[in-house]
DNA sequence: TTTTTTTACGCAAACGTTCCCGATAACGAT
DNA sequence: ATCGTTATCGGGAACGTTTGCGTAAAAAAA
């Protein structure tokens, strides 16, 4: 199967031109004769002529595509943030390549390196959950391939980075289920190196101290895979559940974290908020169809897509090396709904 | 900013070398004695170096990239048939180049033009809920570029194609509520044109006059923008219950639509399944986490995605023409939960 | 008319790779 | 000594495009 794009080459020969002539007149030079580049523009029409791009990437040594690296798509954070990527890239004229790590550090490491060798020109990155070592973005990195960071993040590298104001949606969220009367609540998060479950869990642990509720560690589970895996959701749930402090109320800090929870309290009949409460980080849109709705933390998913490309754009086209890197912070929304109800007025 | 990767003329140089001969010592020729071999190979591995995909796609003349177009991946349909589309491709050494045409026809045509400018090997495509007229698909195809359709479908190209057993899907729906004794099933679709909204309405159609209801077009509302757009499901919805013959259920044909109805149906504060029964086609993963749990049908997204990469890329890496297309069919799932409970166990 | 300038175009190199053709040397066979 | 083989490598074209440089003809200036 092929398929036989018309060439500048065929066009000079048609019109008996040649090949240098053709390229001036499609790009409106100066010093082609209106006549001639009129002969060439209609012809190119007429043909349905489309420049090479790939040529054009040999030859310039760019590609106009950004890579993407996230841990998976299936996820209305990523789904979300990358809908605001594309809406940015398309419009610079930048394709989006997109791959997925599964929260594996192995496959992170291979699209990576896949993408890079592709050359593309620059990579949006959302580190997975077990990376703890980013030697692999260092190195492309100081060879001059442009990467900014969004969500996930890590301080070992020093680039622009795109992320929510996670300390404080987590703070506000456990701020009103203390508010609501709950004493003892818990934490369910991802992967301990990744920056958002530090940032998050530092809000959680802050409004517990400042409301003068103990900060206690056996509250707080981890899922290493982020959620990704059910049964790792399920059991740090359980294992919450078993704790002696049995908890009153309790914040997931993920998409997937939060429905895994949701769904394994519904599994073992726990009735939400009385037996337990619950407020979530997710990008879900049906939150308020849920039973009973969902109190949520949803992050500016779109907007932290758009706002990384640009910056990621800006320092592809940059002439310099840039020398200011920023982190860009984001707010996240809080939405009150019935899974945190007041424990008071009930 | 740039990045100077090692080329086979750098190792020629380095090595008092030609490019051809490093080229064939790295590709393991029989005619490069064994001691050059390895001298190049351990060179190469020394610098890192890694061939130029650029370069050989423009030798190869193929780009090892599918293009993917659909409407919009912030739709869990969609983001998993994605998801099953690059489980295959990254196997195979293809990168997936995704493309969302937010249900517009015009953006289709500009992305599948600027996809097919980008020289990719094939492409993967689910119709928007705009497009009438698929010549920027049939001039393409003609010219030899191989194309896979899937869920989105039209008959007026033929190729290679993966659904979803849409009629069997909405029948077996609409059976269940008849069968549970609603007597005025609605429909809440899709745009009219789109192979998906027909074959779902088939089935519902079919599925009333085989058991005695009469079929009401008074009771079928369209969604032109396949629900993208919340007013266009209210406005759908709204109408559907000012009818005279006030339904008592309805089937909802799609992701956005099905979530959409029933927030408007929160929002006008009627009662699941009492004031209105709900049965949905989506693929969210928390139905049964919904007030009341949703009776859904789900399509086998992850697997649609994947069988239509296996088809596409074994049409772009067959020598010869493909003569015989086929349309493969895979098996959605009905999963019955209270949103359609039954009218007399009630 | 001659010289200079302008106009309008072609040639060829370059981007990184592969691959068809030769080319050279060593060596055994004739 | 001559020839055919074999092993090992280099030259150069090609993929499609842009662009610096050269140059012919035409126009303007002398």
């Amino acid at each position: 199967m092929k398929f036989e794009p018309v060439t500048i080459k065929d066009i000079g020969k048609a019109l008996g031109l040649s090949t240098s002539t053709v390229s001036r007149a499609l790009r409106g030079s100066y010093e082609i004769s209106a006549e001639t580049k009129k002969q060439v523009l209609e012809y190119a029409e007429k043909v349905n002529y489309r420049p090479n791009p790939i040529a054009l990437s040999l030859k310039e040594r760019r590609s106009s595509s950004i890579g993407v690296v996230v841990c998976e798509i299936a996820n209305n954070f990523f789904s979300q943030a990358i809908n605001g990527i594309e809406s940015i890239a398309y419009n610079r004229g930048y394709h989006v390549i997109i791959s997925q790590s599964h929260e594996s550090y192995e496959r992170e490491v291979v699209n990576v390196q896949h993408l890079a060798s592709r050359s593309v020109d620059g990579l949006l990155v959302s580190l997975s959950s077990e990376t703890t070592n980013i030697d692999h973005f260092l190195e492309l990195h100081e060879k001059g391939l442009p990467i900014v960071f969004f969500d996930r993040v890590s301080n070992e590298i020093i680039t622009h980075k795109v992320i929510a104001d996670n300390y404080k949606a987590a703070f506000d969220a456990t701020l009103h289920l203390v508010n609501n009367g709950y004493k003892k609540i818990g934490h369910i998060t991802s992967a301990p190196f990744l920056s958002i479950t530090q940032e998050r869990l530092a809000g959680y642990r802050d409004a517990l101290l400042e409301n003068g509720l103990p900060y206690n560690e056996q509250l707080v589970k981890y899922c290493s895979h982020g959620g990704m895996i059910v049964e790792e959701v399920e059991a740090a749930l359980n294992n919450l559940l078993k704790n002696k402090q049995k908890p009153d109320a309790f914040v997931t800090a993920g998409d997937r974290i939060t429905t895994g929870s949701l769904t394994a309290i519904k599994n073992l009949q726990l009735k939400v908020p009385d037996d337990i409460a619950v407020v979530g980080f997710t990008n879900s849109n049906i939150a308020d169809l849920l039973d009973p709705t969902l109190t949520t933390i949803r992050l500016p998913a779109f907007e932290m897509g758009r706002v990384a490309t640009e910056l990621l754009i800006q320092v592809i086209e940059s002439k310099r090396p840039i020398a200011d890197f920023e982190t860009r912070v984001l707010q996240s929304e809080f939405i009150v709904r019935n899974s945190s109800s007041s424990l008071v007025a009930q």
